[in-house]
DNA sequence: AAATCCTCCAACCGCCCAGAC
DNA sequence: TGTCTGGGCGGTTGGAGGATT
């Protein structure tokens, strides 16, 4: 099978970008706007892939992104959403305006990895290392669904082991307890429609939605739709 | 001063998905 | 229904520049 290349790769530059095309790049898309990516160059003046040039304009050259270090908070909030939502950089950085995916999968590489690592939790399960793989594993199917619910616990104890002080990384993915769903009866009098794990990180309608109903009564957790799900339990410290 | 190692990040690659036909 | 196309995403790489020997 296979597929047709996405440009002509033969007469396409690659490797960095010079100030020349950056500004070439930069005047056709205030002229014209973002549009059809592939023609994008041609049309452009530019000896450049459809795609490089995208990736340059969103990465680069976007009048809105913001430049330079991250802050303290930022970091704790790529370590919140990671550890629920794993490697989606895109989710990730739609929550952190001004920031690309490639930046925040950069700078989680060479940045945050080693950060957890010198706290002793683990990057990819954020679970304290060295801990019984079993239960590692069993964490990693936890985080099918969702729901945090360690919000009473925080600092303390997984299996009798203390955990890091200062930052909650015990985020469970779960359907809400019965009793909660029955608090949230009484609070609004009605009930609520379950959603499946893909619609309440706001992928309705994906391959992976296994909704029954879809009556969205849910709320926004940091801009994500959640439906019933638990988010609210979710602590910055 | 030169060689080597290390870190960081811009950019590329290949795959997936949704929409058009 | 199947195929094609364009856009988007995550993983990986290459090279520039700084640190160390």
């Amino acid at each position: 099978m296979g597929r047709s290349p996405c440009c002509e790769k033969a007469h396409t530059n690659k490797g960095a970008w010079t100030k020349e095309e950056d500004d070439r790049l930069i005047a056709y898309i205030r002229a014209h706007g973002e549009g059809c990516w592939r023609s994008l160059p041609k049309a452009a003046g530019l000896l450049r892939c459809g795609k490089s040039c995208r990736l340059r304009w969103i990465n680069y050259l976007r009048p809105d992104l913001k430049r330079g270090n991250f802050t303290e908070d930022e970091d704790e909030l790529i370590i919140k959403l990671h550890s629920l939502l794993g490697n989606k950089w895109s989710l990730i950085a739609g929550r952190l305006p001004g920031r690309t995916d490639n930046e925040i999968k950069n700078y989680w590489n060479t940045h945050i990895r080693r950060k957890l690592v010198s706290r002793g939790i683990d990057p990819t399960t954020h679970r304290p290392i060295n801990e019984p793989p079993s239960s590692a594993a069993a964490s990693q199917e936890d985080a099918k669904t969702i729901s945090f619910s360690n919000a009473t616990n925080s600092s303390k104890i997984d299996g009798g082991r203390e955990k890091c002080p200062d930052l909650n990384l015990d985020l469970r993915i779960s359907p809400p307890s019965a009793q909660h769903q029955n608090q949230e009866v009484l609070k609004t009098g009605t009930t609520s429609s379950t959603l499946c794990f893909a619609c309440s990180l706001g992928i309705q309608n994906s391959k992976d939605c296994s909704c029954i109903s879809s009556t969205n009564s849910g709320y926004d957790f940091l801009g994500l739709k959640t439906g019933v799900l638990d988010y609210r339990r979710l602590e910055m410290k």
